[in-house]
DNA sequence: GTGAAAGCGCTAACAG
DNA sequence: CTGTTAGCGCTTTCAC
């Protein structure tokens, strides 16, 4: 059998303190209004014991789990391609961690996956999920908004709830976005192109409408859509020049397709940045560091956004409370004109944190 | 408060089906040796009323959890550097899917998480551990083997417990490293570099070996250690050049580093694979095959190894059986003299799985 | 403040 | 074959 030898029970701390096991529930648990010799007699049995509370029992009569899913779909597309969601997951896992709540990962691939996964979250299994959809058309966050179950999308959904009660930590594409090209127009280059990221993801969009709101009538044929990787990135680079010789800064949607324009430019002859200026998005460390020239990038914190994932999910379990003060980006408040604080089963206050961009500069613009 | 509304319970499908607790609970174990019209009565009632199965109370009584924790150390290493582990946790997820197992994940990093981790493993939370620990000097190995947990290791551990109990699952890094190697000296070069990883992990000083084993006396100039990263294969074939000028094959221990080489190499003017044939190890994609010139590389089944490390964990819960004929690799057996089958928290059975490699060729070697 | 007692929802003997 | 019964280990009223 695989379950160790018995454990103890509170029932034997009990016994070894000599005192109830509600007494030693409380204590374990932190209830305040035990008298303190008691305290510290069942904390020296519990230790001497080896006691650890068995989670099922607990669960079983308090109706929450101290689990939370971590629901991450379609990973072939970028989960295994940069470190962006294992920089996430770990922010995720610290908040966790340090609140003693499990991280059950799901993993999904394709639709069959989809309703599986709707069934483990309507379940009942965990308290909340963290949810990472890349695409527009999923369908995966209407199907977890119909379980009902709290939930934070890490970057912004393309599906709105009607209610407006879609939670999520993004970072500030759009602004961050605009610090770039401002940056390249501050340069004084007047042909700044864009390499989109694909545009069924809400980063990519609201990147182009961060360049955009720089370049509000720039020439259509200085946009060339990418796919966030250095291929993608190569191929919008040599359109971009075929198009436009003349162009004299790129916006790259993200450092993986900075790097492939890089390429393609010194392929070309351009320097970097003389002739061509270049800006990417992420700060993806080593690779922006690294790369020839060093790369000029709008870094975002992507640890931190999934340390407020965490955080916010757990605001409404009582598990603890995000500080105002520890809100690092701007916590936009609630979203509804009616909390709906009556219905037990109401949704959860909409909540969108939105992470602050700041640009580093190094050579490359 | 978060739970959903109250879900039905056995009680209320046994009503319904008007049969006893017990006939569903056997309904919905699939325990057999319930008469068809009964079961077919109960699984209408089950679907009528959505009735999922409250984990907690089963694990009550059962004393299994139906979950195992995966635990990647310091996963700053590598797990964000290359897609290796994402594949890994794919097959793992899979596997565990199917059986209707949950994937909690630990993640660690630096010392004091190994006493919260050995805690968590030995609170009996979980029913197994599978574990990626890179370093030959990592103490979480010996910490989870004292944890008494059921445990297989991603890839052979440095730590070899003292009765050869360990269980894990690798690809023959080893036989990969002879065959590539062979490869190159089959093509007539007779200057066969190294460049190694980071030799205080298993897999880099196995593939090392298994180098060794082609060119036993071969220039030890010809060895030059890497990292498995792109920038060390860099380093590592710049000093190689300079040491030696007339090298014409390199074995490098990842794709990764091979990227770096290739990058080198061109700098130098030397063509590949005219002058210098380059082979390289995993068959990362699209790395590899988008390499310049496309990569001649080692193949392993990354996704595969985290499959099997899981059926070889579950093999032991009574959750089934990996059948030999599942098994591609050969599947070594026990390694222990006394099967210690007496005693009843007797460690498990040992066992090694090698999965094979094969040499996939491009136009780099 | 502390203890006694009643379950949470389920499985596993054991009867029938 | 099916139902009855007795807990699994814990939290939580409710008395004291």
């Amino acid at each position: 059998m695989p379950e160790a030898a018995a454990r103890p029970t509170l029932e034997a701390v009990a016994a070894r303190a000599g005192v109830s096991r509600a007494t030693v529930s409380r204590v374990v648990n932190g209830d305040a209004g035990v008298r303190e010799a008691l305290a510290a007699k069942v904390r020296h049995a519990v230790r001497e014991l080896g006691y650890v509370p068995n989670r099922a029992a607990r669960s079983l009569v308090t109706r929450r789990h101290d689990a939370v899913a971590v629901v991450i779909a379609e990973p072939e597309t970028r989960v295994f391609a940069d470190p962006f969601f294992a920089r996430q997951l770990r922010g995720i896992s610290k908040e966790l961690t340090a609140r003693d709540v499990q991280l059950v990962l799901l993993l999904t691939e394709g639709r069959d996956d989809h309703e599986r996964v709707g069934r483990y979250l309507a379940g009942g299994h965990v308290d909340g999920a963290l949810v990472f959809s890349l695409h527009l058309d999923d369908p995966l966050p209407g199907i977890i908004h119909c379980a009902g179950l709290p939930t934070v999308f890490g970057g912004r959904p393309g599906w709105t709830g009607g209610a407006g009660s879609v939670r999520y930590v993004d970072c500030d594409n759009r602004g961050g976005a605009r610090q770039a090209v401002r940056h390249l127009t501050g340069l004084g280059r007047g042909r700044v192109a864009h390499i989109t990221g694909p545009l069924d993801q809400t980063s990519a969009v609201d990147r182009l409408d961060g360049y955009r709101d720089v370049v509000p009538d720039g020439d259509p044929r200085l946009v060339a859509e990418g796919d966030f990787t250095p291929a993608g990135g190569e191929r919008a680079m040599r359109a971009l020049l075929e198009r436009c010789p003349d162009v004299d800064a790129v916006f790259a949607a993200n450092d993986l397709s900075a790097a492939g324009a890089l390429r393609v430019l010194r392929e070309s002859g351009r320097r970097v940045p003389e002739d061509v200026a270049v800006v990417g998005f992420d700060d993806m460390l080593p690779l922006a560091e690294q790369a020839d020239p060093p790369l000029t990038t709008v870094r975002q914190d992507i640890e931190e956004m999934g340390r407020l994932m965490a955080a916010l999910l757990l605001r409404d379990q009582g598990q603890g409370v995000v500080g105002q003060g520890q809100l690092r980006g701007r916590a936009q408040g609630p979203d509804q004109g009616q909390p709906q604080a009556g219905t037990p089963d109401a949704p959860k206050e909409a909540a969108r944190v939105v992470l602050p961009t700041h640009l580093v500069r190094r050579v490359s613009a």
